[in-house]
DNA sequence: TAGATTGTTAATCGATTAACAATC
DNA sequence: TAGATTGTTAATCGATTAACAATC
């Protein structure tokens, strides 16, 4: 497989690829044209081509993709079926929902354990994760492999925890806290975020955005009306 | 204000402005140049002017910016100053987590009500907000301000329920299902998008790719050792 | 005043789109 | 075979970076 310097914009919308080509396995769709995605993504054919010519060529002259060679192609790209194992660090409500409702396996993850600080949590199970004390964190990523650390702990001992995770081998943050974690430092892990609010605010700049337009014609025919 | 036609690219990093100027007024800093707040973000002073310079004139020659006043300047620009309203639907876990550790009002919405089918939820509170019944969300939206819905159903009844919601006159969706709802149909809402699975697989491409690169950088050594 | 730093125009870089030969 | 559609090269478009006059 090809890996040279595949731009951002590109990552992004593999993930995407992915779940179309799924929905299209889930209805019966065996074959699919650039053109046709293209549709449905609201991409140009263009763009689907060079990206995926960024990773090899998948497709067949005269016929299009097939959708499940495809699918699987993207996946192998994107890591799903190297198993990573992933452990997640703060059972507030966030790190329950996901304990319970993300279906790590479904993306080629391990959610091996959890860990909290609250007595009451340690020793019990979420969506058959068991949940251990923050006492013993060090010495599990020292004893397990752990490709992949779950951020869901409060912002204050963000940084922290992410200290304690980086010094001791972990490689992988996703992170929950609404914290900036990639500071420039010396062994930067890879960090991957979902800041809420970010998605928010730029929900609330859309908004806004339309109803200044809106404000505007509607003064603009009221002058003409 | 300007309003131009402004790239999403700009619009996406608002709110890391706005994340990182409240960071700096909490450690009492008063003023910083383009140059300082780049370093800080990891972006070059001239994209931080350009950016800003698509709104207006925050800074003033020779001595920067003033902290408050740019945050103030972005909050408004974001339309954090608009007093949105929002009604949260799904009451699961993910939405539970929402309504009882988000503080939307920290972003300048107000969470008014939820939604939920349960009727064992039906009629209490979580974090303040009343839960109503589903049976009831038509005749909610009807006689209610609603300018979002947050979307925390099952994958299965998403594209469902956002036809009501649309069909009634809610412009804005924030989406939490891992369902793309943007089909370009009549009048489309304004639908951002929180994909948990598509952030982790882009994790685990990046995770791959440092592999690989490892990976061959150990053989290569290994071929000359 | 001199130094600093803005806002903006011009230059560069990268990403998207268009075109087309190759070929199934 | 003829039609369709790929993979890829070239053209276009947009975003980022550099440069600099304006000015605090």
């Amino acid at each position: 497989m090809k890996r040279l310097k595949v731009s951002n914009n590109v990552i992004r919308r593999l993930p995407r690829y992915l779940r179309k080509l799924d929905e299209l396995s889930e209805n019966g769709v065996n074959r699919i044209s650039s053109f046709e995605l293209g549709q449905q993504l609201g991409l140009t054919p263009s763009q689907i081509r060079q990206d995926f010519s960024c990773f090899g060529e998948f497709g067949q002259q005269g016929y299009g993709y097939n959708v499940p060679v495809l699918r699987s192609q993207i996946a192998g790209i994107l890591g799903m079926d190297r198993g990573y194992s992933a452990i997640l660090v703060g059972v507030g409500n966030i790190g329950h929902a996901l304990m319970d409702n993300f279906c790590f396996s479904d993306w080629g993850f391990h959610l091996a354990a959890a860990f909290d600080i609250k007595p009451s949590l340690i020793g019990t199970t979420f969506g058959g994760v068991p949940i251990l004390s923050m006492e013993d964190l060090v010495s599990y990523i020292q004893s397990h492999p752990v490709d992949v650390a779950v951020l869901t702990v409060p912002k204050d001992v963000a940084v922290t925890v992410t200290k304690t995770l980086t010094e001791n081998g972990v490689e992988a943050i996703w992170n929950f806290t609404n914290v900036e974690l990639t500071e420039p430092n010396s062994n930067t892990p890879i960090v991957e975020n979902i800041h809420f609010s970010d998605s928010l605010l730029s929900l609330s700049y859309f908004i806004s955005e339309r109803r200044d337009e809106n404000a505007i014609k509607a003064a603009r025919s009221e002058k003409q009306g």
